[in-house]
DNA sequence: CCCTGCGGGGATG
DNA sequence: CATCCCCGCAGGG
């Protein structure tokens, strides 16, 4: 309300030292400051032990939201919220798309939906997804706290979030609408010969790729729909696929390397299962309805009680060493990880404004004034 | 279907 | 005591 769009991205680093204002407080004190001079702009990818203090009126913040995939934590307070992040879904390929994008696709947050998640195959390749989970904080997933306090609403995150980006909610719920819709035509057991019929009178591979947004496509009627109805939650970084620039800024060889893949010994099963999803070399006549069958290969993780996330890779926490192992500061900055998907015009990214000034690797934002220049962005941000 | 928040409860330190 | 996690439930889109 106080802010101006423009300085946004170098007001962050401002807003986390001013005046001490910002800093003098924990999420877990007592009494938290009763009058900031200044709210913050909602921080769609918060990163890196960060606080903010937002306006109670801010609807990214009453809902709690994050770019990053968070979800609930049970701490036992119901005055602060806590969450964690859950990580990355990434291919376990380590496919990139035609323009060398890498897949970053957001782990879904509810439990069961993200274990029918890892059981789907890459939108790109078709190879089997894998589960990247944080462990920024202590091995532990980096967590986001929120406090509701009178007029304002409290952030805090502990830890640095060691892996990339993955799309954002509304990115994530338009590849998913798009991906509805393209199969919203035929009833399930029709669709296979469906497809062949369109094949076969087009005489091309029918638009029932892999996954089609992937290449740009232009985003469901309704993305409209879902922008407008959140206008207050515009926003940057998704303008992707549109942009040639955003690919060269996703992962490559910066990202999506090494100690990613060394990451997960144990994931389920032998890498040898992903060969049941067909993995062509070239995505593009990988067409054809294909059937990832990966399935059982995945929740055979004997899941035994107590052990800590049966998705990820991995057992617990800091056990592997892992922490030390990975620092993000190996892969080089610029990830942006934005997804190789298209972005409605006007970019999806609901939440806000910036980029952030931490250059803890992967959080690189894309720096929204770049994608979008002063007019898209006031569109896109009312005045509140 | 999935997101979100809540809260009981277990495991571990 | 703390923190971590898992799970089911309920409300809502």
């Amino acid at each position: 309300m106080l802010k101006g769009a423009d300085d946004s991205v170098m007001e962050q680093e401002d807003s986390a030292s001013r005046r001490g204002e910002m800093t003098s407080w924990d999420i877990n004190d007592i009494k938290l400051p009763q009058h900031v001079s200044q709210t913050d702009w909602f921080q769609e990818w918060p990163d890196s032990y960060v606080k903010h203090i937002y306006s109670s009126e801010d609807k990214n913040a009453q809902r709690h939201h994050s770019s990053w995939a968070m979800r609930n934590t049970n701490n036992h307070n119901s005055r602060i919220l806590k969450k964690s992040c859950l990580g990355v879904v990434v291919c376990g390929n380590n496919c990139s798309t035609l323009d060398g994008k890498k897949i970053y696709l957001r782990p879904a947050i509810c439990d069961k939906a993200r274990q029918k998640q890892q059981r789907k195959c890459c939108p790109n390749c078709n190879g089997p997804l894998r589960l990247l989970s944080c462990r920024g904080h202590g091995g532990y997933p980096v967590t986001n706290f929120w406090r509701h306090e009178g007029q304002f609403i409290f952030f805090q995150s502990k830890g640095a979030h060691d892996h990339p980006r993955p799309e954002t909610k509304l990115e994530a719920e338009a590849r998913r609408s798009i991906q509805k819709a393209k199969t919203a035509f035929t009833p399930s057991s029709l669709r296979q010969k469906r497809i062949q019929e369109i094949e076969s009178l087009t005489g091309a591979a029918p638009t029932q790729e892999p996954l089609p947004l992937l290449l740009s496509n232009p985003p469901p009627a309704n993305f409209r729909g879902h922008l407008s109805k959140s206008s207050q939650e515009p926003a940057p970084s998704s303008c992707a696929g549109q942009f040639p620039h955003a690919g060269t800024a996703v992962a490559d060889g910066a990202c999506g390397e090494a100690p990613t893949w060394s990451r997960s010994p144990s994931l389920g099963r032998s890498p040898r299962a992903e060969g049941l999803c067909r993995v062509p070399a070239a995505p593009s006549t990988a067409a054809s309805p294909r059937p990832c069958s990966h399935r059982s290969a995945q929740h055979v993780l004997p899941v035994a009680k107590g052990g800590r996330d049966p998705f990820s890779s991995d057992g617990g926490p800091v056990g592997r060493g892992s922490s030390g192992a990975r620092s993000p500061l190996a892969h080089g900055g610029g990830c942006l990880s934005l997804p190789p998907y298209p972005a409605p015009q006007g970019g999806p990214c609901p939440m806000a404004s910036g980029a952030q000034p931490h250059p803890q690797g992967w959080a690189r934002a894309p720096s929204l004034p770049q994608l979008l220049n002063g007019d898209m962005f006031f569109n896109l941000y009312p005045l509140r």
